[in-house]
This record gives C-alpha cells, structure tokens and sequence, in this order.
DNA sequence: CAAACGTGGAT
DNA sequence: TATCCAAGTTT
C-alpha cells in the first residue's frame, strides 16, 4: 500500500463487503443497514467474546442457545451460574463465560441494562478487551473505532508489507490499520476486514486473484509468508488419574472444578495432579478398575493423557448427581471424553 | 510481558 | 500423526 491509496482501498472493501457479506445470526441484512439500524449491542458483544479466539463455525450453534435462552442482557444477568457453564461447555477458554456473566450483571446493575456506547466505557467491563471494545463500539455504535484481531493483523501485514514479527509487530500493524479505517461506516469496514482475512487472505494459500485490495498489496509476492510470527514453544506432556464413579440407579459423582485455572468453574469427574508422574487420589475406598483405553487431550500449552479409573459402589457416593440430572453436554470436551472412555468399562451401561 | 487459557477443523 | 491456528483477555 502506497502513502495517498488508503481511501481507495478502503472504498473497495466496502464495495466488496457490500456485494459479498457473510449472513451471520448476530448480523443485520443490508437493507436493514442501508436504512440506519444497528445490530443488537448485547448480540454483538455476546458474539464477539465467544469468536474470540473461537472459528464461527464453531460460535454458530451456541449463539443460538444462548440468545434463546438468554434473549436479552438482563435475561443472561439473572441466570444461575452453573447454567451458563453447562450452556458454554465444549466452547472452551471458560474464563470467557465467567466473566460474560460478571460482564451481563455489571451491565444490568450498574449501566441500566444499555451497553456503554465508548470503547473506554467498554474496555472497563469484564471479558472485554482492546479488541472487543472496538469492535462492539464500531459494529454496535457506529464508533470510528480501529478494529485488530489477528484477520486485520494479517491484512494490514501484507498490504504494506511488514516483515517484523508479532507480537512486536502489533503496534506497527495496529497505527496501519487505523490509516484504511474510514470514518464512514466503520463498522462495516470492521467486519469486510475480517470477512476479507477468513475468506480471502487467509492464512495459508491466499485467494490474492480473488482479493479486492490485489492491487494496492505491497506484500502480495510473499503474502503466505506473512505476518510472520516468533515460533511456539514445544508442548510437554502431563499425566493424570480421572475417576468415575456410578452408583446402583446411575448416579455419577461430579465436582465443580475452581474458579481459577485451567477448565476453572466447570464440572468435572474427580481426579490426581496433572504432572509428569502423578499420584493417584480416588475420592473414596472402592473396587476402582482401569478403563481399557486411555483419554488423550491437547491443550494451549501441554498434551494430557488420562488414565480413567472406575468404580460402581453398592451405595451411591455421597454427592453424586441423580442419573436424571447428568448430562455429558454440560461437560467440558476432556470430561466428555472422560465419560466416554469409562462406558466400556462400566457394567450398568448408564447409557 | 510472557504465560496461561480449549477446542475442532484443516493441512 | 503432528502442527497450525481462529473475530483475545487476563495476570
């Protein structure tokens, strides 16, 4: 990109996002747009913390439980907590739905129910950060807020060509994106950004014939190599002991795990450390047996490989759930997987 | 500020 | 099978 093209370029993303929109449940339809309505600010923020970090092929299905569920924010405010974690299990980073409730009832509370229309008054909610705040203040608010996340970062690496490496590189990367952010329509501009990153400057194999912004890229002859990135530390692997234990009417013993840490705040079977020689810790005397084949996981920073351990007293373990009242779905994906690895060892197949 | 924090799909 | 990585935030 050349010093002077930015408003060009800018015009022809819009005209490409105008002609080329991904329909998404948090969206509005064009005409809509074009006659002056904004989005839901409690959809569009409640769909920017689950994408982040998260694809929208993912987001989609829980969105929708969600917003039915929850169809406003001070419906979300009122829920109970262990709702909302079942309702984001598998979704991960659960951190994320922690603080989406403090986030809901700070809103109901203290802001009336109405979302902060500033990315100031945004960024000082829970579970908002840099990146939320500009994009609901653009997308919800019509705010000229200059939107990164990592399609932006990509784009604006190429178009101009950056060689240094994130994260250094992401002051650089956001002073750029701030110059082809048009006053107009910012939210627009916003999302044809990442539209464009999903679509079309993608990580690998970039569509550059298909790009809009073809002829104004610096860095379209090395556009797969770019943004270029310090290299990730090597995953270690831990281990660990998960037991299930079910009772005669299929009772299962279940712990709310802390709130901080890793899977903080969500159900879980109990279990040992997670280290490189873990001891094991059945949470009571019993007949434990080794489930056949052994849960694998991999996590941001370490693989997991749980050894399962079951056992079906003859009474039911003090605090278990009803068989009724256990959902495998409320789980997080390792205890899923937890729970599907005993089934072969269990005899009273709850399931 | 580097590290922690999930998951599933693509390659 | 192994690695990358996706609309980041918090500490």
């Amino acid at each position: 990109m050349r010093d002077g093209d930015e408003s060009a370029a800018s015009a022809a993303l819009l005209r490409w996002y105008d002609g080329a929109a991904r329909v998404m449940p948090w969206r509005i339809g064009p005409a809509e747009r074009a006659a002056g309505a904004r989005p839901d600010p409690y959809r569009v923020w409640l769909s920017e913390v689950m994408l982040q970090q998260t694809t929208v092929a993912a987001v989609r299905g829980y969105f929708r439980a969600f917003t039915e569920r929850w169809p406003s924010v001070e419906a979300l405010a009122a829920a109970e907590d262990g709702d909302v974690m079942a309702e984001w299990a598998g979704l991960g980073y659960y951190a994320r739905a922690r603080n989406l409730l403090k986030c809901a009832r700070a809103v109901a509370a203290e802001h009336g129910g109405r979302f902060p229309e500033t990315e100031a008054g945004l960024r000082a909610l829970p579970g908002i950060g840099p990146y939320t705040a500009a994009a609901v203040a653009a997308i919800a608010f019509d705010r000229p807020a200059v939107v990164v996340d990592g399609n932006v970062e990509r784009v604006v690496a190429r178009l101009w060509a950056v060689e240094a490496p994130l994260p250094g590189a992401k002051p650089r990367l956001t002073e750029l994106a701030g110059r082809i952010t048009p006053a107009a329509r910012p939210g627009d501009h916003a999302q044809a950004m990442m539209d464009l990153g999903a679509t079309i400057c993608t990580p690998r194999k970039p569509a550059c014939a298909l790009c809009p912004l073809a002829g104004f890229c610096a860095g379209r002859m090395i556009a797969e190599t770019l943004p270029r990135k310090a290299p990730k530390p090597e995953k270690p692997t831990r281990r660990g002991f998960a037991y299930v234990a079910v009772g005669p009417a299929g009772e299962v013993l279940l712990e709310r795990r802390p709130e901080k840490g890793l899977l903080g705040g969500t159900l879980g079977f109990p279990g040992s450390d997670w280290t490189e020689t873990p001891a094991p810790r059945p949470p009571f005397a019993a007949d434990w047996r080794a489930a056949p084949a052994a849960v694998r996981h991999t996590f941001t920073h370490f693989h997991l490989e749980l050894q399962v351990m079951v056992a079906e007293p003859a009474a039911p373990p003090p605090g278990a759930t009803p068989r009724a009242g256990f959902r495998p779905a409320d789980l997080p994906t390792l205890m899923r997987k937890v729970w599907d690895a005993a089934q072969g060892a269990l005899s009273s197949q709850a399931e």
